[in-house]
DNA sequence: ATTAGCACTCTCTGTCGTGGAGTGCTAACA
DNA sequence: TGTTAGCACTCCACGACAGAGAGTGCTAAT
């Protein structure tokens, strides 16, 4: 390779940063006068001309139309986050601040809520948390407990405090000796058990019917199935602040934003994504369509999991335009991960 | 008084109606020769923009400018509701309609949260659902069990199968079976009795600390009435739709839908406005400016209390632009408040 | 390799004029 | 006296147009 050619490349990359950071500032085409006087080589806009023509054609920077600046393509930014984005840790103060504006609940749902509002207010973009999955809570206690008409409540409650409670219509009416009955079998037999162990052994018991079962025993495993898939099933998330998003112009077009707001109802498609980043370590990036996600097609994802006892349990973000500031923002979202993993340990 | 000015009146507010009824249509400010034809009666333009002066000075209508037609005013809106209005009941099919789309969960919670889902869905615009006030709820039962650490889990059940629960966190730690005395000695007590009772007594308890009393009874007191006060505050609404109002065109500003949306997320004004609905008795409305709250300046809100055993527990209702369907949106919210009071009924 | 100069392109903004819609007033009419 | 036709007037919406500003691409000079 010829040295020439690495060395303009490197400049080009410096002004691909240069670009990309100043137009996260103002939202608005950068031109090479701007470009000139914003990096600090003392070069002329003309030779940056042929540098910008230079970054167009790998893809790097579009112009919206002949006579606009030069704006980051979603491979300009995804170059920019890879590889010349300077992360410097956060401060020691920003740490402490976020450490004080964490003001976890007791409760796991009011600790998730609060810090989803956390990252929306610190950010001003809009924040997404995961709720833990609690794969590794032990089964504690589970109560039948007889309501008018066929309905029986069943509640049930693990290891880490955390109580689950469903109503069920059973086909007859049970009444109280039997229901304790079925409670007393079901705490003896699965009290202090992983809930996931006991989820497999309640399946097992419902497909085992011939084995020598009393049909009332039968029926608390059923209960019992029922009240634990309801705590399994606490596949959801909690996003805060999506108002944030309408101050962004990029994002100003009415029914695409209504479209996004249902999508963050719905939170489906959401989910979706962010089960896609449970696996990964660190902080994730995905920028516009990389999502996959046409609604998010300039917005950007920075998204982090959380563990507990060495365990992923969830994911936790922000979601923001593409133009987001993404030094900023990226540290804040690994602090938030790691503040929210130490509450959760409790 | 002269029988000409009444008839006069008479006709002038017929006008009123039929300009209203075109202006929710439309949304578009309505002209003399528009009214002149949509009027039944044969007049013509000429002598409706004599109408139309008379109306203005009345204040019930105005024109946005010289060459525009006629808007209705609050005023003009008020009129038409309170006089104007031929409130039709809803068909049996609505209702029947209605009725299937109810889809109840067995929880109140998500009944509550469907019911607003319902609301919205139908009339396409904002639904509210204020949570039932359990005034009337026994005391079923009340469950304190150790956490890790200085924790307690209280767990509040009601005859009516609602399950309230709540980490507190103790000066000291307790042993199973202290806790296990404290929570049998509470059943004992108060087992059967209303909520609101035992809220009494719990603070009387609490304050009659010279009373011969178990030092550990005395902080089971404490814990109960933590938990019963936790059960109690349960002073919440469920939004459901705001994204349809972003469908208005009158509602477009971003800022002001901005400020409205983080309101609703707030929901401090909203249940105040919405408390405020609680003693009346039939379908409420406010429009614009009357309900007092800045941001709801151009938007109306349709509501109606509902009751269990004779009893107001709640208020629901719809918030949309003034220019709503009133005609079709005041049965549907006067349906849903009986099917959800049927509902809870259960 | 870099730069100055220049022609070109595109957007943005304000102005102007026109057509349309609707009003208010006046005078005529039943 | 209520109703109507006619008319002048006002205001908005829309398109055309021109000028300013910003920025580019290319070429030729350094």
């Amino acid at each position: 390779m010829k040295p020439v050619e690495t060395q303009v490349n490197e400049r080009a990359l410096h002004f691909l940063k240069v670009l990309v950071e100043r137009y996260i500032k103002d939202g608005q085409p950068v031109g090479s006068r701007t470009l000139s006087k914003d990096a600090g080589l003392d070069l002329s806009p003309a030779t940056i001309r042929n540098v910008m023509a230079d970054l167009e054609d790998l893809g790097l920077v579009a112009s919206p139309h002949t006579s606009a600046g030069r704006v980051p393509t979603v491979a300009g930014y995804r170059m920019f986050v890879d590889s010349l984005l300077t992360v410097h840790q956060p401060s020691l103060e920003d740490i402490e601040s976020l450490r004080q504006r964490f003001a976890g609940g007791p409760d796991v749902k009011s600790l998730v809520e609060s810090t989803s509002r956390l990252l929306s207010g610190i950010t001003h973009l809009a924040g997404v948390v995961m709720l833990p999955r609690h794969e590794r809570h032990a089964f504690r206690q589970i109560e039948l407990l007889p309501l008018s008409g066929a309905r029986v409540l069943a509640i049930l409650i693990t290891s880490e405090g955390e109580v689950h409670n469903r109503i069920i219509t059973t086909e007859r009416t049970y009444t109280p000796s039997e229901l304790e009955e079925a409670t007393n079998y079901l705490n003896r037999v699965f009290t202090g058990q992983d809930i996931k162990d006991v989820r497999k052994r309640l399946i097992k018991d419902l497909k085992d019917t011939h084995q020598s079962m009393d049909a009332l025993m039968m029926r608390a495993v059923s209960l019992a199935h029922e009240v634990v898939e309801a705590a399994e099933n606490t596949d959801d998330c909690v996003i805060a602040g999506q108002t944030n998003l309408m101050e962004f112009g990029e994002l100003s077009g009415m029914d695409r934003l209504k479209q996004l707001f249902d999508a963050f109802n719905q939170k489906r498609e959401i989910l979706h994504i962010l089960d896609r980043c449970i696996a990964a370590d660190g902080v994730q990036i995905f920028i516009g369509d990389e999502s996959g996600f046409g609604l998010l097609d300039d917005c950007s994802l920075v998204t982090r999991s959380y563990r507990v006892d060495e365990q992923v349990v969830g994911v936790l973000g922000v979601i923001g335009p593409t133009r987001m500031d993404y030094q900023r923002v990226i540290p804040i979202v690994d602090v938030t991960a790691r503040l929210l993993a130490a509450a959760l340990r409790q």
